[in-house]
This record gives structure tokens, sequence and C-alpha cells, in this order.
DNA sequence: AATATTATTCGTAATTATACGAACAAAAAT
DNA sequence: ATTTTTGTTCGTATAATTACGAATAATATT
């Protein structure tokens, strides 16, 4: 039997879903998603954690490609990539759909 | 402004992306996805690394809800969990729809 | 120049995740 | 009864995550 071999998108999905694996920022890009002006005072003001570990929660979605940030002195405005939400919002779905209980002959019959 | 408060929706959605949010475990989940038969040794002999490490990531895929093991002496079969695979589907469809880029006056205008 | 505002980074502690080999368990085959 | 087959669990080491307060940076305001 071949070995697996783990192909880049499949890389970037499990990048995603390690983002998305924390009820906080679950919780952050859904509060995002609800928002035109989204500063980090907004989201940390809603959230009953330190300052710090919301930027921490922030630099994670950040650096996944979820979000993105820019500077607007003195504070900062957080959204959605919208490229990159797109991206994940196919590669899940293409996983999903991939499998059961849809398809026939499946695993799960 | 109101606090967020974290529903169980949103714990549960937190709860599959994290168990997906692995390589290996997205590789399985893949491989789960196009087999009719799915023992534990041919997962085992089509990846890198030691049976213990192995079950552990089965075990993470099983405490999630995302798969399902069945014993047949001696072996064991692992597939795909199917109603929590629906609603692992449904649940991060409507977490990607909720928002941006489909969405008028969502924050990534 | 000094102070205030805003958010990140630093330092640190505690917990959780990842990986391995070895030991174990359970039943089938000899 | 012993051995073989199949996976899990144990023990352990290392790395990553999560959380906090304090310190810092960068600019605007006074």
């Amino acid at each position: 039997m071949s070995k697996i071999e783990i192909v880049p998108e499949q890389e970037r999905l499990a990048r995603f879903a390690k983002a998305m694996g924390h009820p906080t920022r679950i919780a952050i890009l859904h509060f995002l998603s609800q928002r035109n002006e989204c500063f980090f005072g907004d989201i940390h003001e809603v959230l009953p954690i330190a300052k710090a570990t919301v930027s921490q929660h922030l630099s994670e979605l950040k650096e996944a490609g979820l979000i993105q940030g820019t500077i607007e002195l003195p504070k900062v405005k957080y959204c959605i990539n919208p490229d990159n939400w797109t991206l994940a919002k196919q590669l899940f779905a293409k996983m999903f759909d991939d499998c059961c209980p849809s398809k026939k002959n499946s695993c799960c019959s």
C-alpha cells in the first residue's frame, strides 16, 4: 500500500482548522463577521480575558490568514480576510463533501 | 457593550475544528472518506508514524465525534461518524456564510 | 517636553499536545 | 497451553498553547 502524502491543500486546511480550534477564536470570528467596525478595543471589551490574551488570539487568526489587521492610529482595525475566508470555506466544504453521507459506497454505509 | 457569551454551538464547532487542526488528522479523515473498509492497520500502514501515535490521533477524532470505531476482532474498524459529519459540515458552512464576501455591509467591504 | 491612549511584545507559569517504544489486553490460531 | 495477531494504554520527553501582568512602542494631546 502506498504511503499517504500530505498535500499543501491539506496543510492549509489543517492550519485554518487549528486557528478555529478554540472557543474564544470562534467567538472573535463571529463577532468580526457581524460588524463593520472592528477595533481591537471593541473586541477586548466584550471578552472576559486580558488584552494580552486577546492579542495572542488575534495573532493566531491573522497568521492563519483568516483575519487581517490595519493600523488606524491610535487604534487597530481588524476584519475577516475575504480571500482566505472564501478559500477556507471551500476547503472545508470540499472536505465534507468528499464523504458520506451524501456519497454512495461510502465507508459509513 | 454586552459581553460575548460563547454558546454550545460554538463550543462544538471549536471542538470539531480543533480535531481537524493537524495535518495527519486531515489525512486520516480524507483516507477514511475514500474507503469502505478502514481498519486500524490500513491507516497505520500508510502513515509514517508510530502506531501509538496513530491511535492517539484516532482517539482525538473519535472524542470530537468525527469518526467512530467498532471492534471486529481481532481488528478495529474505523469510519466517519455520519451524523456528526453532517453536523460539522453544517456548523462550518453556517460560520462561513455568516460573513463576507457574500454578504453586503460586511466588515470586509 | 510631558502625558494619555491604544495595542503589542516580553517574561513567565501552567496546561495540553505530539511523538515514541515498551508493556499490556483480548481473542484466534496453533 | 502457548504463540500470534491486532490495537490500546502507559510512561515519558519535548514542544506548543493559553493565560496573565508588566513593560514597551508609537502617536496624539496637552
